[in-house]
RNA sequence: GCCGGGAUGGCGGAACUGGUAGACGCAAGGGACUUAAAAUCCCUCGAAAGCAAUUUCGUGCGGGUUCGACUCCCGCUCCCGGCACCA
């Protein structure tokens, strides 16, 4: 989930002279490819050039602080409008020495990248529509190899032959040769599987896209106007906030000697208790008695910082902390943390999943770096296993204080017992999907443990008759096909709800088993015993009861878990399922073992299968060993 | 907008590595036991047709690959979560 967070992204960075000055503009960009298509450039609100022209132009500098009071959030800069402003500056395009306007745009960022782009509306859906909304011409550069031939000039925004193709969402261009032929302005590449060729390029001209990226790329490196660059998508992280709940900051701030820290000797610094929010934007602003220190360095009178740490600075480490809870001296011991991190299971909800664990890994790496533990001998990141748990619902929504719709788990414990609660929870659905509570399937669960607890009346049966070989072959069939799928439940993710219904189906053949003689019994008692020992890590408390019943030595919680009797899941003869033409006609009971030909001929004299074979001929015969046979047939 | 996840009966959910779709449970209906109720036990339970045997259709929608697709590929729709200052 996190790879696309960080965003790495391979291209290069280009630099731009500013006309008639000293300045460069650098730009990042993903396809070099395009460089000759740009028509403009685009920075963002806060970058240098842009507050430079805004000194002497007051719309301008309106317009900046009108961009600086937007909001940062993804999701807000990718749907608000798209508006800009010419700066009145020119950058000198590094290959063909055009003049390009240079706006300054309110959807660049000046935390990503440079603070700058270069801007290619022929082949990005976003140029496009911001030159469009201001009338920047535009060049396109990229072309079919089919229409390698056709003349695509340079168009301007009042040209007639700009129009939007049958879904409205992409530009159409027309030849100016041929008006019949219309390509879309995308990257083309990936919309259509083939490469492009450049055109409008100079001497690049009919070069495949990604061979020309490559070659732009190296004609920069050696005009010394750019190079290969990867660029990571990750933003720089603001720690501070304007929250009184929360670790303070240890830095003072004098007049005379800057940002100074808090010395060790002072620390913590701790909040002050009897403070009264006001509802300003940040609390301890406010509270002169905590504000007020002097100087470490000077003595000379000074101000604490008043901002307190992001909560994500402590939720990002808190685990290495319980390695070393009790350590005096450090943040957490090397020695514990190479005993016992990484984390083995992480749960969490998902909304955690990117941001905590991008902060924690942040977090680890720092502290590896920092060598607060030997990055040799602890794993590189923090957890090793991560589950994303759902969360319990009532009536489709999130229980929560807030909405008075909790159930009381009191209640329910009063009523059934907390094995039962526990178990309702882990068989209503897999941990990380949404749980949604039922009164009746808690009753449901209830129901089970009883079924389970009226299988002991059974221990008392009087067995002196004949036992049957096959029905206690089956039975022990069951029993370690149930094993077996407990333990993958636990072993392969936490299919709990897969678990508890496998015991469910031996507690019903536990219960339908008829025992006669001794043989019988003694299958039953081992069923028995093994369900006990599978059910203890569900309902440890009923599972316990249920052992003393048994006559185990130890609580059953403790108990080894039960081991596959191999040889208890062999079948001599299965049902093999006949397919004709994919679709299921019949059963045959075969050996386990057996092979096309006699299957096919076992099938062939099946009734409910020969039907379909009638006035056929056999094209193909597939076999999947203990599982199905399929005829594949046509009209003979 | 971008990124991630998801969609299977009346409901929660099963289905291994492409191999019998609907395990297990809930709800519903019918029956047994009982003076009665509760509890318990038995049967039915995706849709349509049929007395039945059985047949056809069916895993969000439209295509494709395959002897065979809930599962793989292409194109969509809808829902949920995240999007860096809610903390």
């Amino acid at each position: 989930m996190q790879r696309n967070w960080i965003g790495k992204s391979s291209g290069a960075e280009v630099s731009f002279k500013v006309e008639n000055s000293d300045e460069v503009l650098d730009i990042f960009t993903t396809r070099p490819d395009t460089l000759m298509g740009v028509t403009y450039m685009a920075v963002a609100a806060g970058h240098p050039l842009a507050i430079k022209a805004a000194e002497n132009n007051a719309e301008l500098a309106v317009f900046l602080k009108e961009c600086a009071t937007i909001s940062t959030k993804e999701a807000d800069i990718a749907t608000m409008e798209k508006k800009g402003m010419a700066l009145g500056i020119n950058a000198i395009h590094p290959i063909t020495g055009e003049t390009l306007p240079v706006w300054v745009a309110n959807f660049v960022l000046m935390g990503y990248g440079t603070g700058a782009v270069m801007s290619v509306p022929a082949h990005d859906q976003r140029d496009f529509e911001f030159s469009r909304k201001y009338g920047i011409s535009i060049k396109p550069v990229i072309i079919p190899a089919k229409y390698e031939n056709e003349d695509f000039a340079t168009i301007e925004m009042s040209s007639p032959s700009v129009g939007f193709g049958s879904d409205h969402r992409w530009p159409i261009l027309q030849s100016e040769s041929d008006s019949n032929i219309a390509i879309t302005w995308d990257h083309w590449d990936s919309q259509h599987g083939e490469q492009g060729l450049l055109v409008n390029s100079g001497e690049f001209n009919g070069l495949p896209s990604k061979q020309a990226a490559t070659d732009i790329t190296a004609w920069l490196k050696e005009n010394n106007k750019g190079e290969e660059k990867i660029q990571y998508r990750l933003r720089d992280w603001l720690v501070s906030r304007q929250r009184y709940w929360g670790a303070p900051i240890p830095v003072i701030h004098c007049d005379d000697c800057g940002a100074v820290a808090v010395p060790e000797k002072d620390l913590p610094v701790v909040l002050p208790e009897d403070l009264q929010p006001t509802g300003g934007s940040s609390p301890l602003a406010e509270c002169e008695a905590f504000l007020n220190v002097d100087c470490p360095a000077c003595g000379k009178p000074a101000q604490r910082e008043a901002d307190t740490f992001d909560t994500f600075m402590e939720s990002s480490w808190y685990m290495n902390r319980y390695i070393s809870a009790r350590s005096e001296t450090a943040m957490v011991e090397a020695s514990d943390m190479q005993r016992w991190a990484p984390v083995d299971q992480y749960i969490g909800g998902v909304e955690h999943a990117v941001l905590h664990l991008l902060y924690a890994r942040f977090y680890h790496k720092l502290m590896r770096d920092m060598g607060l533990f030997d990055g040799k001998k602890v794993a590189n990141e923090p957890f090793k296993n991560l589950l994303t748990q759902g969360m319990v619902l009532l009536d489709g929504t999130k229980m929560s204080k807030s909405k008075g719709n909790t159930v009381d788990p009191d209640a329910i414990i009063k009523r059934f017992g907390c094995d039962t609660a526990r178990l309702f929870t882990l068989f209503a659905a897999p941990p990380e999907k949404d749980l949604e509570w039922e009164d009746s399937g808690v009753e449901g669960a209830h129901r089970f443990l009883s079924r389970v607890w009226r299988l002991f009346e059974k221990l008392n049966v009087e067995v002196a008759g004949e036992d049957d070989e096959k029905s206690v072959k089956d039975l022990r069939r069951v029993i370690h096909v149930t094993i077996e799928k407990v333990t993958r439940a636990f072993e392969h993710g936490f299919a709990f709800n897969v678990a508890i219904a496998a015991q469910m189906e031996l507690t019903n053949a536990l219960q339908a088993f008829e025992m006669k003689g001794k043989v019988e019994k003694a299958a039953f008692v081992e069923g028995l015993q093994a369900l006990v020992k599978m059910l203890s890590p569900f309902v440890p408390h009923f599972a316990c009861e249920c052992g003393e019943q048994l006559g185990f030595d130890k609580a059953a919680v403790i108990m080894a878990w039960p081991e596959v009797d191999a040889a208890a899941l062999v079948q001599d003869e299965v049902v093999l399922v006949v397919q004709v033409q994919g679709k299921k006609r019949g059963e045959i009971m075969v050996s386990k073992d057996v092979d096309q030909d006699t299957a096919l001929r076992l099938a062939q004299a099946d009734s409910a299968v020969a039907k379909w074979l009638e006035g056929m001929t056999v094209v193909k015969v597939i076999l999947v060993k203990g599982r199905l046979l399929n005829i594949v047939v046509r009209p003979s």
